[in-house]
DNA sequence: GTTGAAACACCCTCAAT
DNA sequence: ATTGAGGGTGTTTCAAC
């Protein structure tokens, strides 16, 4: 998983960008995609598995259908500022099950929350376990209008 | 796609949670994780497929050991705000190969759109092109200092 | 890198309960 | 809902080029 950058060529970006827009082609469809012979692809798509290059796969859910329609990013300026207490912090929101993204963020704010809810009455339920215990300077929410790009797969050989 | 919500019981959304943690698991492995007979579990699975509750699958690729290493969030707020500007300004940031997550937002700023770049130079690269052609009032970028959690998969049967 | 073949595992269906 | 069994498909390995 942690060795060193392997060589990979556009063979093995093709790859991994179709499957990251699909996971679930076949080996047949995926290196007719790819322009390789089977045989070829399947080692290949051994080696980016066992180099931590593909670190799993994952459905795609409809949560909006599940009734979880409600899309915040919540920005949290801290008052604190020690380890400890960023540690405390971390684990505390790790236990939030709305949370579906947590980055830590330079600039005017310290944390980006990305949470999915059941409306705004999920999103309160939300916001007042993650003030609970921990005295946090700004709390606030941006409202999802609308997700016009949600997770697009990286087209690996024109970013590169 | 657009039907109506169809029931959902427990044994579904055990079925979703799993194959968003793990889409590759074998019939066998999802049915005895979620406590079904193989049969039954894949009857299920087609359902909810058809009724697209499962939209697709998606790999996950280490998008770091490629040297695509920054992810910046970056808002925007627009000085425009006609029907006809939104969607010129949809297009373009839509053609933006770095664009990861492009979302429509309420609140002091109008767009969070989620970038992943190489290195600061690449963000460089990322801004120039947004900014080019749109009159755009302010843009600001949150630097990603640390991913903790990156897209995880909602317990459906505790957000419930 | 390629093709082709064989062994195996898995998926899907069906019948019976 | 369950089990069990059969046929077909896809995956994986191997040999030869």
């Amino acid at each position: 998983m942690n060795e060193r950058a392997e060589k990979i060529d556009s063979f093995d970006l093709k790859i991994l960008t179709c499957l990251q827009k699909n996971s679930n082609l076949s080996q047949r469809d995926l290196a007719e995609a790819v322009g390789l012979s089977q045989n070829a692809c399947w080692r290949r798509l051994q080696r980016l598995h066992s180099i931590g290059m593909i670190r799993g796969a994952h459905s795609d859910i409809n949560l909006n259908a599940l009734g979880l329609d409600l899309t915040v990013f919540v920005m949290v300026r801290t008052r604190h500022h020690s380890k400890e207490w960023a540690d405390d912090f971390r684990k505390h929101v790790e236990r939030l099950p709305e949370v579906i993204d947590f980055y830590r963020i330079g600039g005017d704010w310290d944390y980006l929350i990305k949470v999915v809810t059941r409306g705004m009455s999920g999103y309160d339920t939300f916001y007042q376990k993650l003030i609970t215990n921990f005295d946090l300077a700004t709390v606030t929410g941006f409202f999802s209008m609308e997700a016009i790009i949600n997770n697009r797969a990286v087209d690996l050989n024109r970013v590169r």
